[in-house]
DNA sequence: GCCGCTTTGTGCCTGCGTTCACAAATGAAC
DNA sequence: GTTCATTTGTGAACGCAGGCACAAAGCGGC
């Protein structure tokens, strides 16, 4: 079962201006799911949604699988799987879930089926092309990560403002000026823009990414981008990460004053605590 | 987005492991508020628990609190804000209340005010050191960040297992030996480990500066990290970056199988439009 | 062929986070 | 001093995600 194609989806989340938004989800963005062939008579709903959060964890997965599959593994459980993944195992078995059924009940999941479905659902069955924009530390060290993590995503444009770095290879490809994004992104069918540009010029970077065809683009600039609906923003602020983390020992700090804890994040659910 | 925290769940059952989950948040995280050290006669209020998810956005609203101060500005609305940071003015205003009640009706904040208040809660009133393990290409953009994306983090220590990297100054800092990571961080009393080695190492290194006492983590390794239950860690991953962006693009194609759109998608404030 | 063990798949419950909507508070105008 | 326009702060409703616990479903042994 399952074909492609979905049928559409009764969701329709709205959306607002997005692009922010580091580190948590966005909220119940929850996407379509590809579905079965529609042939119109359907029961019922079929198409399913995925949670964003669930997504996410797919991809944890996904790698932990590979790596499962390499050294020869055929066959996991949900307990071995979510161990593995940090997480309960319940939720590992939710969020296979929406793959479908692909489990075997007493015994477990065939390592190479999930491996197949995760890249089916998370659309890595084909290659998504991408550029980075902003060739300064960041952005060398995004470019010669050479193909990127895990395949599936070559770098096939790089692009920067400053004289000196047009047409000098990085990773294997020659830099180009960033008023050429719109046409060369375009030409070479990009998919995913990288922006790893100073805060002030993001903007600027991010509308011409989508006036050359980028449909999704990964934020690495401390600026909230404005985009149009139809494009997807995600964002990766080291600043922000950095403060979270401040905020934490702050808090640590402050519940143990005496230097004495325990506790700390422990809690069945909200910290509790009285200083 | 995630990241981060594990704790909950106080069940005897599994451990969570935690170091996992990228993007989304936990859900109720919730910390303890340092709490003002009002001599008013404060009713109560006092310990307050922040939402992880809100801290995330306080960062994002301090970098442009900063940003307007700088410009001259000294009071903003809550829709000022909030249409500056892409959040909905009631949620801005519900995370500004978890630091206390700090505006005026009728008039809005003041800038310096929020800025203050911001810090405090984040932690950001004293420095947080940083020690940056793997000086590859990423590591070397991170050391060269110089301080850090804003002020308060400055880079003190440097590490990695190369032997020719051993002694190089990187960003003004010496690099030193994995080996001496325990020693270094508790010398230099270093708070925040950075790392960006690959995988394998990733583990090995967490451990040794959990052991020179640092308190918190961030990991770009694609690895799930096992780390004590004081230590916070989060996570900050390219690939499951790329593949829910992947997702969205596999679910968009899905969903619009004959080019055709519509759905519109409202927007609670956004544009909307239909193609 | 039947029984029991194992592991999946999921309905249900709980709880957090988001959003709405309104009362309270404040400054300005008169 | 009173009224009006504004904007904050928050109680309450809602919805999603997480976690538990169990029924369903294979597999192997007898």
């Amino acid at each position: 079962m399952v074909a492609q194609r979905g049928r559409r989806n009764g969701a329709a989340a709205h959306k607002r201006t997005r692009g922010g938004a580091t580190p948590d989800a966005d909220n119940a963005p929850t996407a379509e799911i590809p579905a079965v062939a529609e042939n119109g008579a359907d029961p019922e709903v079929r198409a399913k949604s995925i949670p964003e959060a669930a997504v996410a964890r797919l991809a944890v997965y996904l790698r932990i699988l590979s790596a499962m599959a390499e050294q020869g593994a055929t066959t996991v459980s949900s307990e071995e799987l979510s161990t593995a993944a940090g997480v309960n195992s319940a939720k590992l078995r939710k969020d296979l879930s929406y793959l479908g059924s692909y489990g075997t009940r007493g015994v477990g999941y065939e390592v190479a089926v999930l491996v197949g479905q995760i890249e089916r659902v998370l659309g890595l069955t084909r290659q998504h092309k991408v550029a980075v924009v902003g060739i300064g530390n960041l952005g060398h060290a995004l470019a010669n990560y050479g193909g990127f993590p895990g395949r599936g995503f070559p770098v096939e444009a790089l692009f920067d403002i400053d004289p000196d770095l047009i047409g000098v290879p990085v990773g294997g490809i020659p830099v180009t000026h960033l008023d050429d994004i719109p046409q060369v992104c375009a030409d070479r069918q990009i998919s995913i823009g990288v922006i790893a540009t100073p805060p002030a010029a993001a903007q600027t970077v991010c509308d011409r990414l989508v006036e050359g065809g980028v449909q999704c683009i990964l934020n690495f600039a401390p600026v909230v981008l404005q985009v149009p609906e139809h494009v997807e923003v995600r964002k990766v602020d080291l600043a922000v990460e950095l403060q979270i983390l401040s905020f934490h020992v702050a808090r640590r700090a402050d519940n143990e004053p005496n230097g004495k804890v325990a506790e700390s994040t422990v809690a069945g659910n909200g910290a509790v605590l009285q200083s």
